[in-house]
RNA sequence: GCCCCUGUAGCUCAGUGGAUAGAGCGACCGCCUCCUAAGCGGUAGGCCGCAGGUCCGAUUCCUGCCAGGGGCACCA
């Protein structure tokens, strides 16, 4: 029996106890269920009679002690005790507490699976760095946690579409391209340009690929001559310069184990209309106004702080306006809901994205969902790194790959809440020692697998055998404290997923894995799986491998939303 | 000035109103003739920033204050 099956046992209860008539309150949708702490607690305890009480106008205790009659009758129940104000503590019959296990194997990859946001469409858009540039730390981390957070959705239910925001229009683009322009020309950046050592190698590649600009160069000579060929130079540097840019975003991401399910130009957008009909919507929603010769979005009647503008005075349409395009645009694709992951620093979004979303009719609590994540800093043995894109003088994802290896970089940085500032101290990361707890998590795994392939060795059952009987495991043999305990633990894994795709936090994947692995490496050391020397495999030989099984399945399940591998040896 | 985030063990951090607040690292003491010691057990270490409030019950929710970080463009 699951928590969760657990749970609708006790809403049953309720239910019958208010048909009997026992009982006078509202039956709730869903009742806590929680592994307490103490094992003497039991299995699952229950604060349902304390939550109860109020409305039903009884003693905790006494609704508690009714239901507990109720609950004591049921067939995987083995035992249920009233205590401290009103919690009922139960305990599951071997059986049942054991059938997780069984359960676990059987349902293999898609354990953990919670069918709670049947249905919903959900568009998730993350990192989106302008293309004028490497993918730096910071947006690594809305990479591995953005990519997280898809995979969790995924088991949640939703239906997810996963996007790139391709900033290729507008002012950075023309500098990137100055800059690219003046690297060819073995000049310093532009004041406003981009420094570092990628815009001379993206100038070369530019060159490679249009030989004709060595002509284009010759030609317009001197740096301030600014007449056509200059102009034309600029243009090819701009385009190629940031199609080269993003390629390489695109391998450095699809490296890190990040792949998008659309990667959307800003300037489509532009080619496509899009801004022109978004204006003319938002005006048919009668939130357009103009005032000194620009166009104006009245964001301030849905909270926002000030208006925000649309087309400039000089006739061009801002940032904001193209935002508000790409969100009708996820919108006409059919996506209920927005979510938009973002950096601290952006945090001003909140209210223009709300507005946005208000402004064309939409419910920003529903539709919308703006998720801030707190910044990385960086320090090496304890001493702050400064960084500066611009400045051309900091760290990327790709040299973090290099230096520590995709798992344990997705792992940390997918396993701090995204609320919390991260500091990754880089000496302590490059040392990949067994700091980092992705080691622990994936080395639990590639223990069990060994464990598994010794057993096959020894002519014993297991499940990847196509004639293994699942049912014919005695599970209810599982008894010791370390073996209740694991079963428990394993029996989270969909209530885990639930709750990291509701409250967006797929860190608590990762930290569940690590009391997870814990909790596997203390039944390890005190259970022996496989006979030894002579002995002959028993019952609860069986048994024990099929709860050794059942955690590597977890354990691989867990780390695949986390998007880090589950090695078999170590 | 206004807005957002954070404040929990020496350090880095978990903890969506439940019972005696946890993990990793660091410190100290133990455990491999035995399935992977990248492991396990034990000890030490906490006014959960401060003060009120709501509640049967608050680290969790609300208000105020203190401290640290970030943000407040007709930039992108």
């Amino acid at each position: 029996m699951t928590p969760a099956e657990l749970a609708d046992t006790i809403v049953a209860a309720v239910r019958a106890a208010v048909a009997n008539g026992d009982l006078e309150v509202a039956v709730p949708d869903s009742v806590t269920v929680e592994r307490p702490r103490q094992p003497e607690h039991g299995d699952y305890a229950s604060p349902v009679a304390l939550q109860l009480a109020k409305a039903a106008r009884r003693r905790p205790r006494e609704v508690a002690e009714l239901l507990a009659a109720r609950l004591r009758a049921e067939a995987g129940v083995a035992e249920v005790e009233v205590a401290g104000p009103g919690f009922l503590n139960i305990r599951l019959a071997g059986a049942a507490l054991g059938g997780i296990a069984r359960r676990i194997v059987r349902d293999g990859e898609s354990y953990g699976r919670a069918a709670v946001s049947q249905g919903v469409r959900v568009n998730l858009e993350f990192v989106s760095a302008n293309p004028t540039g490497p993918v730096t730390l910071a947006s690594a981390r809305w990479a591995a946690v953005g990519d997280a957070l898809s995979r969790v959705f995924a088991a949640a239910g939703y239906e997810v579409g996963t996007e790139y925001y391709v900033n290729d229009a507008g002012v950075q683009v023309e500098r990137f391209g100055a800059s690219v322009l003046a690297a060819l020309r073995g000049q310093p950046a532009p004041a406003d340009g981009y420094q570092g050592a990628y815009v001379a190698e993206i100038a070369a590649k530019v060159l490679a690929a249009n030989p004709a600009l060595e002509q284009l160069l010759a030609a317009s000579g001197g740096e301030q001559d600014g007449g056509a060929e200059q102009d034309k130079a600029l243009a090819v540097c701009a385009r190629d310069g940031v199609e080269l840019m993003l390629a390489e975003i695109r391998a450095t991401l699809s490296g890190f184990g990040v792949e998008y399910d659309l990667w959307k130009s800003e300037r489509s957008l532009h080619e496509a209309g899009e801004l022109t009909a978004a204006i003319d919507e938002l005006r048919t929603q009668g939130h357009v106004y103009e005032a000194d010769g620009a166009v104006w979005l009245r964001t301030t009647d849905f909270g926002d702080d000030k208006d925000r503008a649309l087309i400039k005075r000089d006739g061009q349409p801002t940032y904001f306006c193209a935002d508000a395009a790409y969100y009708r645009d996820k919108r006409r694709r059919g996506f209920d809901r927005l979510c938009y992951l973002l950096g601290a620093d952006h945090h001003g979004y909140i209210g223009r994205l709300k507005a946005i979303s208000a402004c064309f009719g939409d419910d920003p609590d529903h539709n919308l969902d703006v998720l801030i994540g707190q910044m990385v800093t960086l320090s090496r043995g304890g001493v702050a790194v400064k960084m500066s894109k611009r400045a051309g003088n900091f760290l990327t994802l790709h040299d973090l790959v290099d230096a520590v290896g995709v798992d344990a970089a997705r792992y940390s940085l997918v396993r701090a809440s995204m609320d919390s500032a991260l500091d990754l101290d880089l000496d302590a990361i490059a040392r990949q020692t067994n700091d980092n707890p992705v080691f622990y998590v994936q080395y639990a795994h590639a223990r069990i697998s060994s464990l598994i392939r010794n057993a096959a060795a020894l002519g014993l059952a297991t499940s990847a055998d196509p004639a293994f009987d699942v049912d014919g495991v005695d599970v209810s043999l599982l008894t010791h404290p370390r073996e209740v305990d694991l079963l428990g633990a394993l029996g989270e894994l969909p209530r885990v997923v639930a709750s990291a795709a509701e409250l967006r936090a797929p860190h608590r994947i990762a930290r569940y894995l690590e009391e997870l692995a814990g909790t596997y490496h203390r039944f390890y050391d005190s259970c022996r799986v496989l006979p030894q020397g002579d002995e002959e495999p028993t019952a609860i030989t069986a048994a024990r491998l099929l709860l050794a099984e059942a955690t590597r399945t977890v354990l691989a399940n867990g780390l695949r939303l986390l998007g880090v591998s589950a090695p078999e040896r170590m």
